[in-house]
DNA sequence: TAGCGGA
DNA sequence: TCCGCTAGTACAGTC
DNA sequence: GACTGT
């Protein structure tokens, strides 16, 4: 009997070619895999974890019909052929949100189930012999037979290693279709390659002589991150030499921004972060630490200070159209300007981007020309970018995230100038983490009386007991942002954030007013609390500003408030130094409102 | 900006 | 293939 | 009820 569902095997991740046995190998497709269940006339296509993808890919599920099969499962992977005929994940993307399932190849492999047979339990040569037969009634085009490669493994490996693949499946011939994880089936990855920082070394062991292994790090923001040890591939020579450089460099103090949390003091030698080692590792965990990896010689030709974490996604820049369009006349600021900002600052802003909804403020014709607010998907696709639950937002397309530097700067490509955010987290979208006061000051009031005025919400928000973080706008005001636990709804939040915004109104009207409008502020600074409104939101930390000159939103310390001289102070080519993180505090910073706070503020 | 329909 | 057209937030607050 | 600012 067919099921109505069916488990698809995978494949174990294996570091060697296997010896022994009868291996047929693929490419590993950079699509999406696919399975096909065909009940007489009705064909129903799936993703691994079980999605009803029919919808999406018309075209393929009629070709799967046409093949005029009884009932059966098939299985395949789904991916989009770039010009060379490489499959391309982006492309495939792409291709899937315009609807165009006719430009996408159905790669089909195996054959678990055929015309009321379960075929699963015979052997994998025979299943693939009935595929290929299934599929000589078509001409290849929307539905291919994945034919195996010829090639001994590991020239198909370096090969698909160079055309920067992700690596190669092997299958035994021989096996039945293990519907789970099986290693019949092995994935052999391409590894990764790049410089390391030497920030230590260990004592040796046993026999080992000079060293056990080299603690690595790499920069971010200037500081040095540990991202591991290595203590293979060097002979006792290399093992030698390189022994005698770092005894050279020995300091007493740990270069490492933290301490490794792998290592013990007294096993330890912290060295000057001079030295640059080679190393291929197998990939990165998802902290940031490497797996695998292996020693391949010390680099003299590259300063220390320039190593930074390479990330893949490099390789697939986006592309950016009309690169030297002007979008700032005041400083002849290019399209191309914004896009590298934007990639230059990912590391920085991500963490207020991830996780949360942003709206788009997108300039296509630049700071002067019109502009327009985009909170959904619509028709515009940004590659890599997130999309999330359309029940989010009923009766829209589906809100965005940006997660990655490759979105970030997708946006930038796509005319979007200003970030925003909204002030909750996609998974609690109806708990604010956050509170933002906007000051507003009058646009003709001196400097000194917006930083005072925002040194005197301090003070209020500080005797509430409620710690708070201050940026620039880029505009004419300051943001003052306070972090709250997930816990009160929006109404709550908003209400507390006008509570405040009203009590400096009342206390010191001189200086403060809570009422929009410029009439009510005349002389003073707005204190605009209608950013903690359920569909309001705020220009996220490091966003640029369409604005002459394009200033950024930039996260401060409140003890360089008085050195503030201008809420546009800085802009995409003049950026304070990025050492170190003004609001690194935040994200350990929970807070509630509390009654107390309440009460102080004459809320029922 | 980019998708779309029409020329 | 080229060209012109068009969509793209949601509020509270103020007057 | 229209308009405004964000
Ligand atoms: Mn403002
Ligand atoms: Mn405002």
């Amino acid at each position: 009997m067919l099921p109505d569902s069916l488990s698809p095997q995978l494949a174990a991740l294996v570091e060697d070619i296997p010896r022994n046995g009868d291996w047929i190998y693929e490419i590993k497709f950079d699509g999406y895999r696919l399975l096909a269940r065909v009940d007489g006339g009705e064909v129903t296509l799936f993703t691994r974890d079980g999605k009803d993808w029919t919808a999406k890919l018309p075209a393929q599920a009629d070709a799967i019909r046409e093949l005029g099969l009884e009932n059966a499962w098939l299985d395949g992977e789904i991916v989009c052929l770039d010009s060379h005929d490489v499959p391309n994940f982006q492309l495939l993307q792409k291709a899937i949100h315009d609807h165009r399932s006719r430009d996408l190849v159905y790669f089909l492999f195996d054959l678990p189930f055929l015309n009321g047979s379960d075929s699963r339990q015979v052997p994998l040569r025979e299943r693939r012999a009935l595929l290929e037969e299934v599929l000589s009634v078509t001409t290849p085009g929307i539905l291919r037979y994945s034919a195996p490669l010829e090639q001994p493994p590991q020239q198909l490996l370096d090969g698909a290693c160079r055309l920067a693949m992700e690596g190669i499946i092997g299958k035994r011939i021989d096996a039945p279709y293990a519907g789970t994880r099986s290693d019949s089936w092995i994935k052999l990855k391409c590894r990764r390659r790049q410089e390391f920082v030497i920030g230590g070394y260990t004592e040796p062991k046993g026999s080992r002589k000079f060293f056990g292994a080299l603690l690595l790090g790499v920069y971010e923001a200037g500081r040095l991150r540990y991202v591991g040890r290595v203590g293979t591939g060097f002979d006792r020579e290399v093992l030698h030499a390189t022994y005698k450089q770092l005894n050279a460099l020995e300091q007493a103090k740990n270069p490492f921004d933290h301490m490794p949390p792998d290592v013990r003091k007294a096993e330890v030698h912290w060295v000057k972060p001079r030295l640059v080692a080679e190393i291929s590792f197998a990939e990165w965990t998802d902290d940031g630490l490497l797996r695998q990896a292996v020693f391949h010689g010390l680099r003299v030709d590259k300063p220390a200070t320039g190593v930074q974490r390479e990330e893949a996604i490099l390789a697939t820049r986006i592309k950016v159209t009309h690169p030297e369009r002007v979008i700032d006349p005041a400083e002849g600021l290019t399209k191309l300007d914004l896009v590298r900002y934007y990639e230059r600052i990912a590391d920085r802003m991500l963490p207020w981007l991830r996780d949360r909804p942003v709206y788009l403020l997108r300039c296509p014709e630049g700071v002067l020309g019109e502009h327009f607010f985009q909170k959904h998907t619509n028709r515009t696709f940004i590659p890599g970018i997130k999309t999330l639950d359309p029940a989010l937002d009923p009766g829209h397309e589906p809100l965005m995230v940006i997660d990655s530097v490759e979105a970030l700067a997708g946006a930038a490509q796509m005319g979007a100038i200003e970030l925003h955010t909204c002030n909750a987290t996609a998974d609690r979208i109806e708990r604010p983490d956050c509170m933002v006061f906007d000051l507003d000051p009058d646009p003709v009031l001196p400097w000194k009386k917006v930083v005072d005025g925002t040194r005197l919400l301090r003070v209020v928000l500080d005797e509430l007991g409620l710690a708070s973080f201050l940026k620039t706008s880029g505009g004419k005001g300051l943001h003052v942002v306070v972090p709250l636990a997930r816990r009160h709804d929006w109404d709550e939040v908003s209400a507390f954030s006008q509570a405040v915004a009203r009590h400096l109104a009342t206390t010191l009207p001189k200086h403060f007013s809570a009422k929009m409008g410029e009439k009510n502020r005349v002389g003073k600074i707005f204190i605009d609390y209608l950013r903690n409104k359920r569909q309001a939101s705020t220009v996220a930390p490091w966003s640029v500003r369409a604005r002459p000159r394009l200033p950024v939103s930039v996260p401060m310390h409140w003890d360089a408030l008085d050195g503030i001289i201008h809420a546009g102070q800085w802009t995409i080519a003049a950026l304070p130094s990025l050492d170190d993180d003004p609001w690194k505090d935040f994200g350990s910073t929970r807070q509630t409102l509390s009654k107390a706070m309440k009460k102080a503020l004459g809320i029922d």
